[in-house]
RNA sequence: GGGCGAUUAGCUCAGGGGGAGAGCGCUUCCCUGACACGGAAGAGGUCGUAGGUUCAAAUCCUACAUCGCCCACCA
């Protein structure tokens, strides 16, 4: 049964080349429609979704984007070959703020304002810098090799997705679960607009505490300024020193006011001094104070963050205002101790890194109570399982303690509220298919919703909801989330609260948490720390497989993932191994179709063939754990360890004998290359869909991989093979410690009889001898007695006799322990230049002494070897 | 202030009551007809510290130290 003589003969370069396999690779998947959902071959087949975490339109993939996206592809590529109808659904956020930062920085540079085009033109605009930059994205995808379905991509800013905020926006409307306040909300004076509690980071600020006496009373604060709008001071009602104030009035230094004392549980008598300035429009504690006691609200900074109140200090930003109002106050004697530096935690804009101010303001707001109820609920009834389990706390630890979200945003860019308000005073939310009112005092909103708000519905929305499509029907719920950690709270939480609340069913069955990509020392990749990796650089110049199984294998679940270019080196060699296996199969006419006759397997056949099996169920059980990195590890150490470094190198033999066990090598290696192929395919796509398409002599495009059927645990164990095999590889490994330890080339044929005792070895020898000889460079006869002069070396139950003198090339080895003497002689006089009586120098570092004397002395006692083995051949 | 996690070979990390592991790096030899993006043989760790449980602890418990991360309305 040779190969059959029609299939054509497919030879592989020497190189795996990803430039010329890539492009034409993707292709192919999307000319065979392979990642299409709904395939009509699928129809019956159980359904599996995901949505990508769309990336903002700003910008370009980021190598955290590239590890995300191997892991989801990964996922859905295994699926699609266990025959699931698989929908990856591509697409990206509009991400508001963060888009117009862009758009308005590139309009600086042409000397305009987003207010030199007004609003119209501005977002025009936008959508001009989302076509180009969002086709950017997209072609990193390609190159990753995504496996999405791009008939069904969406943006968050498609008619579609709009309408879907409308709806949730009247639904939310309709059941008091939004509404419009004054509150206390972080405000980016840079970016001039409202931004919810996660979007501010908070950092640890030297900052100086002042004291300033208020009449009777003395009051701290870092933020001086803000005392202009000061409406009373707070006590504790129990505080002993200030009990007898309480309800009487104090003035208010600089301004000419006079403020009440009030009594709030909230103030701690331990702290400062005790009593507290209460400044309801720029503090959230104050402006519960305040709600609490009636007091009023003075606003004394304007949405820039400079002075409004009337006096010396307006206009002054307030930077500028703070050391000017400390100034005043001590000019009147005011400051009663002087500052001191203060560690406190300030909010910084995520976007931009200004310095939040609180202020008091009128915006949307949604009552996040009862919905994060029900996300949460969702979670503990177990309908969607977080992995790993442990983040399931820090999803909890939010929507536990949440606060109402501020949703609306003073930009251009998004979507705009769909709030009309009329001319009497009027608030109409019109149904999303509605007319909004119009006429004489009409007006929209003006502002958009925060960016997450569409993200909130990104899995039902881009499926079609509100309207129940056969799209909705089928992929919704969908069957996992993989996010990483640091995006629970953003995306995470709000799409449970969302989703649940319209669809009501949870968006996923199963959020994977993955962690951050890393630089080589563990440190979070960024671009102004100047370690950022640009994984389309590392594509060019490895291939999109080597980075692809970089950052695969390092992935283990809710941990970051390190990354550095040496480690892609490594990859791109195993890539090449793999190729160059492959290459060697195909020259040896190995080819999966052959027949595998079990009864007339060879030892080796049937150890190999059940660690393949073994191997199968391993990989299996671990990409459904999302355990990429084990599966990795445990594929590499297959395939390089066993497959490769052994099956290979013992499969030289029979390839190269009868006609009968090549073909039956060439079956069984055909079989294990494919299986093997398959089982790396979801994490190197392009390279083993090249490889297994020459492997079985496919030329039709249409065959691939990417719809190849996932391999099944052939079933396959032979422990009796494997220990056979297991000493046969201790004997190898013996007899090459032993040729090196004698410094024997390994060019040099060392002449060896296996000396049979018995039965059993006598078998063991007779079936492995050839292999034995290719292996550990023997020229290898069979015996029972040691010929005279040679050394014997027992290891697994074998003794082999050796010929060592004969192989020992006497002026070679001479040589080479003179060359050595000579190296360790000179490495002493450069260390120190000083010899003691030993030979050895007497002050240096003990670890460059002991390795310079080891050397030395390995030198030395080669020598006496050398001269012992001379004399006994005489 | 609260919570979570980490501490294992030079570096980055797996492991998890009974033989101390991987990748990369390092040393020596070898360009042997799949591959030098390769092969072979090696060196290297008292698994943070101190106690405890156990026949047995890198692994479980307690405390401590150090380092991360997250949350928080600390004037």
């Amino acid at each position: 049964m040779a190969t059959d003589p029609s299939r054509p003969v497919i030879e592989l370069p020497p190189q795996y080349d990803p430039s010329v396999v890539e492009a034409p690779g993707y292709q192919r998947w999307l000319d065979a429609e392979a990642f299409t959902a709904g395939r009509p071959d699928r129809a019956d087949r159980p359904p599996f979704s995901l949505v990508i975490p769309p990336p903002n339109v700003t910008g370009s993939l980021h190598v955290g984007h590239a590890f995300e996206h191997v892991l989801m592809d990964a996922l859905t590529r295994l699926k699609r070959m266990q025959q699931y109808d698989v929908l990856w659904l591509p697409g990206m956020d509009h991400a508001g703020i963060a888009t117009q930062n862009a758009v308005e920085r590139a309009l600086a540079k042409e000397g305009l304002s987003r207010h030199d085009l007004g609003r119209e033109a501005f977002v025009e605009r936008v959508w001009k810098w989302k076509a180009e930059y969002g086709g950017q994205i997209l072609g990193q995808m390609r190159r990753l090799g995504d496996g999405v379905d791009w008939s069904r991509e969406r943006f968050t800013m498609d008619e579609g997705l709009s309408r879907a905020v409308r709806t949730v926006f009247k639904q939310l409307f309709d059941q008091d679960l939004i509404y419009r306040a004054e509150r206390i909300i972080n405000w980016c004076p840079r970016d001039r607009t409202a931004l919810s509690d996660i979007e501010v980071d908070h950092r640890e600020i030297e900052g100086e505490l002042v004291t300033i006496q208020y009449g009777p009373l003395t009051v701290a604060t870092t933020r001086a300024e803000t005392m202009l709008g000061d409406t009373a001071v707070a006590v504790h009602p129990d505080d002993e020193r200030y009990r007898h104030l309480i309800g009487t009035m104090v003035p208010l230094p600089l301004t000419g006011r006079e403020i009440p004392v009030v009594a709030d549980e909230h103030v701690d008598p331990a702290f400062g001094t005790g009593a507290v300035k209460v400044t309801p429009a720029h503090d959230p504690n104050d402006f519960e104070i305040g709600q609490r006691h009636g007091l009023p609200s003075i606003t004394v900074l304007d949405e820039l963050g400079n002075v409004t109140a009337h006096g010396p200090f307006q206009g002054l930003d307030r930077f500028e205002a703070r050391p000017a109002v400390v100034e005043a106050l001590r000019a009147e004697g005011l400051i009663v101790a002087e500052k001191r530096p203060y560690l406190h935690s300030v909010g910084h804009c995520s976007r931009c890194g200004t310095v939040v101010e609180p202020r008091l303001s009128l915006q949307w707001f949604v009552r996040v109570n009862p919905l994060a109820k029900r996300a949460g609920d969702a979670v503990r009834a177990g309908e969607t399982d977080f992995v790993p389990p442990e983040m399931a706390a820090r999803y909890f630890s939010w929507v536990d303690n949440m606060h109402d979200w501020c949703v609306s945003r003073q930009l251009w860019w998004g979507h705009r509220i769909p709030v009309w308000y009329g001319p009497d005073g009027e608030t109409v939310v019109p149904g999303p298919d509605e007319e909004p009112p119009a006429g004489p005092g009409w007006v929209q909103d003006e502002d958009v919703l925060d960016t997450w708000f569409s993200s909130a519905l990104w899995p039902a929305s881009t499926l079609g909801w509100p309207d129940v499509t056969p799209d909705f029907e089928r992929y919704y719920p969908t069957s996992v989330l993989i996010t990483g950690y640091d995006i629970i709270f953003f995306w995470v939480a709000r799409m449970m609260m969302f989703c649940t609340f319209i669809a009501p069913k949870v968006p996923f069955r199963q959020v994977m948490v993955h962690g951050l990509v890393r630089d080589s020392r563990g440190r979070k990749m960024s671009k102004s720390a100047g370690n950022g990796i640009d994984p389309l650089e590392l594509i060019d110049s490895y291939g999109t497989d080597a980075v692809r199984w970089t950052l695969a294998r390092a992935a283990n679940p809710g941990t970051d993932v390190p990354l550095s270019e040496e480690w892609v080196q490594g990859s791109r060699n195993f890539v090449n191994k793999l190729w160059n296996a492959t290459r060697f199969a195909l020259m040896n006419g190995a080819d999966p179709a052959l027949p595998l006759d079990e009864a007339g397997l060879s030892v080796a056949d049937r150890w190999i063939l059940g660690r393949l099996s073994e191997v199968t169920a391993e990989v299996d059980a671990l990409y459904n754990a999302f355990e990429f990195g084990k599966a990795c590890d445990a594929l590499f150490h297959f395939a390089r360890d066993e497959l490769f470094d052994w099956y290979v190198e013992l499969a030289k033999v029979p390839l190269r004998g009868e006609q009968a066990d090549a073909d039956r090598t060439r079956a069984v290696l055909g079989r294990c290359l494919d299986t093997v192929l398959r089982l790396l395919h979801p994490i190197v796509p392009f390279v083993t869909d090249e490889l297994w398409r020459s492997l079985n002599g496919f030329t039709d495009d249409t065959q691939t991989l990417a719809l190849a059927q996932w391999p099944a645990d052939i079933g396959l164990r032979d422990p009796a093979a494997v220990a056979e095999m297991t000493r046969l590889q201790e004997l190898v490994a013996e007899l090459r410690r032993f040729r090196t330890q004698q410094g024997i080339a390994s060019r040099r044929k060392l002449g060896a009889v296996l000396l049979a005792g018995d039965e059993a070895t006598e078998a063991f020898a007779a079936r492995w001898s050839p292999q034995l000889a290719s292996l550990a460079d023997l020229t290898i006869d069979v015996g029972s007695a040691a010929p005279d002069g040679w050394e014997t070396l027992t290891a697994a139950g074998m003794s082999v006799a050796l010929d060592l003198l004969g192989s020992i090339d006497v002026d070679a080895e001479r040589a080479r322990i003179t060359r050595a003497l000579a190296a360790a002689a000179k490495e002493i006089a450069e260390t120190s230049g000083k010899l003691n009586n030993q030979g050895f120098l007497a002050k240096a570092p003990e670890n460059v002494v002991a390795k310079i004397r080891a050397r030395h002395e390995a030198a030395v006692s080669d020598q006496d070897l050398l001269n012992e083995r001379l004399r006994r051949l005489g």
